[in-house]
DNA sequence: TCATTATGGATCTTCAATGTCCACAATATA
DNA sequence: TATATTGTGGACATTGAAGATCCATAATGA
């Protein structure tokens, strides 16, 4: 279980979008160059980003990438449920099983009374409980929060040599 | 990013065992009905809990698996880990990027000045607080667990009855 | 000894992630 | 308008991990 490579690119890419907001437009080159990765797999990244509206993109000369919004709205977990999909951390295949009608005549599986207000099983419960906690912490970090610090302990280096 | 079928099995699997502890030896026969799931299948992913001492097993006439700790001590990070690895959320395969060294110049990536301890960059700091967050969460619940709040649903079920 | 049960190696299939190539559309500029 | 530039999206190739099966072997109890 782990974050894709492509997550890795997008994060990358919107850094150096965020680093470079005075020019407007970065192209796929500079970008391919920076990450060091391959234009043609760079650019499907940048267009999944582009179609959940988090880049702006002009094609033609002078064209390229921009945020299509400030870096300090642009959370973690906006980027990773673009690359990665919004599918569930944990989706239980196994409903049709002996094991699961026996669980849900003993309640593990709610249905609807006042147990629990969700028609969502135990094990389900625990594990989007555990997502719900990932999500939180990921929507609290945006790309402008790690510029920000890179900031601060630069300006803190700079500091120390004086 | 999702957890595999192999970690849905093995949960319930373990849950089917704390559940039966009465009987101590459940072999993969019984497992692989009550979960649908074939005995090849299971039993590879019971020799990995195995390998990693969450089951006993003993083999010949009448053996099978038990659990080799109570429930209430067998976490859902413990299973997760298991099956899945321990490998981090995230990991960097772009150490030798143009954007790297730029960033690591910046402060971004931490070495070993007091803005903090750990020479690790401030993408992977992100991403691996989020990792704590969801470890921290699923070490919180157990295959006792889940079974202590299925019983008391079921209590509950069974007194409004009355 | 013998039937039973778990183990681990080999092997197969499937599918998503990764990556490349190319024809085409959109744009700025001369 | 003509042209060079730049992003888009479809097609396709490669890779590796997940999922799954089979079987020879080892361990155990009766
Ligand atoms: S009890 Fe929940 S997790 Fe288990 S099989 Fe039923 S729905 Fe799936
Ligand atoms: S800054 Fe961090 S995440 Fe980015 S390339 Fe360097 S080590 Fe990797």
């Amino acid at each position: 279980m782990q974050f894709s490579k492509s997550t890795d690119y997008a994060l990358h890419a919107l850094l150096h979008l965020g680093h470079s907001e005075r020019r407007s437009n970065i192209g796929i080159k500079e970008l391919s160059t920076t990450l060091g990765v391959s234009e043609s797999y760079l650019s499907k990244i940048m267009s999944k980003l582009r179609q959940d509206g988090i880049v702006r993109a002009v094609p033609g000369v002078n064209g390229g990438y921009e945020l299509s919004r400030p870096a300090d709205q642009i959370t973690f977990l906006d980027v990773i449920q673009v690359i990665e999909g919004r599918q569930q951390l944990f989706e239980c295949s196994n409903t049709n099983s002996q094991q699961h009608r026996s669980l849900a005549e003993e309640g593990v599986v709610q249905q609807d009374h006042e147990c629990s207000g969700k028609s969502e099983c135990l094990v389900e419960q625990v594990m989007n409980g555990a997502e719900q906690q990932l999500h939180q912490y990921l929507q609290e970090h945006t790309i402008q929060s790690v510029l920000d610090m890179a900031f601060k302990c630069s300006n803190h280096e700079a500091n120390k040599k004086e």
